[in-house]
DNA sequence: AGGCACAATGCCGTTCAATGGAAAGCAACT
DNA sequence: AGTTGCTTTCCATTGAACGGCATTGTGCCT
């Protein structure tokens, strides 16, 4: 008899702690990514933490409503059913829905890309890019994260966030990406009070190509700043410039479409 | 003692049935919809059929998640980090990113409304919708759905199913939209045999405005019809001749950046 | 064609997370 | 000061959730 093993094995013993079914279910939905948008139940398993019988049966439940779907080769992928119900988030599709037709324009004016990103946590998310046919390589998806502190809509974001919110995030090593150089955090700090005074922030990057991006706020009914709009252009032939105008008018176009009266002045 | 209640009513008695929490936890995502966005306690808990006591927990965890978001009114709404996840569908967003520069092409020479649709059960789901500043009043809206029997897109996309899903869905009334005249089992037939044929569905519309709808099926890299694409133009100055060459070349465009060999030939 | 490794699924006795009515707190009317 | 409606906390009860194990399916190497 091998009884040397100290871990008491039970059948039908529950985890340690004890974790929320709820929990556990939105684990699920969180072990996909970008590079894992299809995963086998094995993967998802270990990508969960959750025993692979465990994440059968709950996966079982999601998949029944929608939340998840499976392809013939038995993998996981996100359900149609999830992007529906998560169309309805304000800060998401609401917005989108309003700033479209101006980015639009400004589509079609640059040629490239255009941008519409709102703060989540210590990020931007960005909520939606055009791009036309011949834009530069793009570094950021829509539904992906970028860094605040290394785009233009991530300045335009942090320089209008709560003071609090700027010291906490100014008080950390910032290093710029791609390119991995550290950014002082005085510069950052006189970065942000520009861009306060012009309403409007250009940011210039040298990698993976030479781009410069020019960024404006975009405000709610209150006047708060809630989301950042930008173009995203060549380094080469741009033209700063003459695109914020455009920027900050497209910016204006939609806080009006979210209800501002009219826009906040600059200085 | 009043005992003459027959229904035993116990502290911390479980539901009947006893659903699964997950399925709880659903339930209450599935209260909000296009005309309930932001929905207080009582209205999430009525909404799902939930007690109040109980929906407040369960929503706890998905606030803490990010699935749900809470505003200083205390109303509840549909979180960013949900619709980020749900991001990542491929029927959705992947798709959508594929098709988005197509789109543009078209929006920018029609100047009315691109749109693009997949089939969920038996309705379409508009994936997106590209609208130009002037464009005529929209139906539909991203994330909602439509009626496969009433409209361009959801035409192709019924004669493309296989064929046991469209005896399915000609064996029951239909009722076009929004004008509510009745359809025929025998025209739809005829209707669909068409689109087959000539790969393009042509789709007129009373009300709100008269519009006429142009659309074609996107292919993926099985040759499986996976979505449809489609411009809608006022009726009056229409050339659905010279649309449809523009929305098929589109279409194929799409299908070519998921994978698809070569179009298939229609005849 | 046999052996091996890994993935998916079915089974089932145990147990604690989930439950919802009661009650208190709170704000806005009447 | 009573009424109405919404939100939040509390807690005794119990069945839904749990995961180890067994089995089957599948691809790959020898």
């Amino acid at each position: 008899m091998t009884d040397e093993d100290t871990a008491v094995r039970v059948r039908g013993r529950r985890p340690p702690q004890g974790e929320p079914v709820v929990d556990r279910a939105l684990a699920l939905l969180g072990a996909f990514d970008a590079t894992h948008p299809y995963l086998t139940l094995s993967e998802l398993s270990r990508r969960s933490g959750i025993p692979a019988s465990s994440a059968l049966r709950l996966a079982g439940r999601l998949l029944e409503w929608g939340a998840l779907e499976r392809g013939e080769d038995a993998r996981f992928s996100i359900g149609l059913r999830l992007w529906e119900v998560a169309s309805l988030t304000p800060r998401g599709h609401g917005l989108r829905q309003v700033a479209l037709p101006f980015m639009g324009d400004l589509e079609e004016v640059t040629r490239q890309h255009v941008l519409l990103a709102v703060r989540e946590g210590e990020e931007a998310l960005l909520v939606e890019r055009l791009s036309s046919h011949g834009a530069v390589a793009a570094l950021y998806r829509p539904g992906g994260r970028m860094p605040l502190h290394s785009t233009g809509v991530g300045l335009v974001l942090l320089a209008f966030a709560d003071s609090g919110f700027q010291e906490q995030v100014l008080a950390q090593p910032l290093i710029h990406q791609p390119e991995k150089v550290p950014v002082s955090s005085a510069a950052l700090r006189r970065t942000l009070a520009e861009i306060r005074r012009e309403g409007l922030a250009t940011f210039r990057r040298g990698a993976p190509g030479p781009i410069v991006s020019v960024a404006a706020p975009v405000h709610d009914a209150q006047g708060a700043v809630v989301a950042a709009l930008s173009v995203v252009v060549p380094a080469e032939n741009a033209e700063p410039r003459l695109l914020g105008p455009a920027v900050r008018t497209a910016a204006r176009g939609i806080s009006r479409g979210l209800g501002a009266r009219r826009a906040p002045g600059a200085g």
